[in-house]
DNA sequence: TTTGAGAATTAGGCTAGCCTAATGCCCTGT
DNA sequence: ACAGGGCATTAGGCTAGCCTAATTCTCAAA
């Protein structure tokens, strides 16, 4: 008889959606989302997201265990999960149909996630022939709510000598990404690890046109690969 | 050396860019919008208006007579006039890229216009060829700002035996504007006034393509025409 | 010229989200 | 076993926007 139970589904306000999506990135390697990351992740301070967390577990949204952290639970995980797909369909594009460049599309993807329909998203999706995945390389999500979950390493991780292919870019910053294409460090292309450097130093690889790249750690660290060794 | 002199343009909230666009609809034929009618339009309390009009005078943005009205500066207006201008954009490159109906454009670009930026809006217009009207018939404002004013006059008031051009459709109703897009009622028809019933009743017009349409006073309040005649 | 209906405003209160300062909890290192 | 650092939470406050109830203003009609 009370309100929480009644009403079915109270739209999610913007920040809801920002905190949702926010605990899902940092549980995606498993365990749990703590106050202070999800705190610097959305540029808030760690009591912003102590109250949040608690209207959060009270609408059923996460599972909070106090001083421990937080998950998403089922019906929290598919509201992030279509904030995801929103995102990565508008990045997709805004990039294919709209000539924006993969640096910029982020911002631009962050303010309208929360205002396109649920139509509007099905409409961009179909005119780019449901793409699996957005411009960085991430999957996307499809409408049922089921994402791929690929073994990736990072570039940096790689084996001297082994062959990959750059599957996904886990960066948002435009100039980072901006280099990057200027290198022909983009999504699908095949790289061979020559060698690297010891001591956390660079990693030098060659890439299809036989061209190689010096790739420094914290660039390498975003680079992340299949590899295509044993194939 | 305070806030309100020193800061350039602090972003306009959601709710400011509405009251805006509701004190630009108002005032289009000229004189004060009430705090009633902004109240009505924007659906909140008559309280709420004089609150935020209170604001927005501070602000600069509009004019307020206290228990007259309010007016928009031209600081206002240009700041309503983008909004306008997003609108419409988005109304026009829903329609004609991405198959929306144009009953159903008006409430998702309503939702949207806050979300976009400048940037996007400048792409759309750019891939829709700087569209001069919306799929409703409305002047899209340029991107400096400026407004094409035309001398419409109502279906509901055209001298029987006249020619007329529809030119716009006032209105922003799905069920509405789906049955005039049915009856062929749609801008760029030419109309050729037969007959008007006394007594508010409906005006009959003859379609280009001879087949004849009755419609009644309350949609041909909303159906705006260019007259051709003297031409 | 007064009066009263109707519109506008002021008074006072609420929620969502944010903040800083104060306090509480947990765990590791001695 | 416990002291202290570091993270989390609670306490208390703020703004934007909304609300209802009470008050004030305006103007037209008697």
């Amino acid at each position: 008889m009370n309100a929480a139970i009644r009403s079915p589904q109270p739209p999610l306000t913007r920040s809801v959606e920002d905190y949702l999506k926010s605990v899902f990135h940092l549980t995606s390697q498993g365990g749990f989302a703590t106050t202070s990351d999800i705190a610097e992740m959305l540029e808030v301070a760690p009591p912003s997201v102590s109250g949040m967390m608690k209207r959060l577990s009270e609408t059923g949204l996460i599972e909070h265990v106090p001083y421990r952290g937080v998950q998403l639970t089922p019906q929290g995980r598919r509201a992030a999960l279509q904030m995801i797909r929103r995102h990565r369909i508008l990045e997709s594009y805004l990039t294919s149909k709209l000539g924006f460049d993969w640096g910029d599309v982020h911002v631009e993807a962050e303010r309208l996630e929360h205002a396109v329909s649920e139509k509007l998203i099905e409409r961009m999706a179909d005119a780019l022939g449901e793409p699996r995945y957005d411009p960085h390389g991430a999957p996307i999500p499809t409408a049922a709510g089921e994402i791929e979950e690929a073994e990736l390493v990072t570039l940096a991780e790689t084996a001297v000598g082994s062959s990959v292919v750059l599957q996904e870019v886990g960066d948002e910053n435009t100039e980072r990404l901006h280099y990057l294409a200027e290198q022909g460090l983009i999504p699908g292309v095949h790289l061979t690890v020559i060698d690297r450097q010891p001591f956390n130093g660079p990693t030098i690889v060659r890439l299809g046109d036989g061209t190689t790249r010096v790739v420094g750690q914290e660039l390498a660290l975003l680079l992340f690969c299949r590899s295509i060794d044993g194939e």
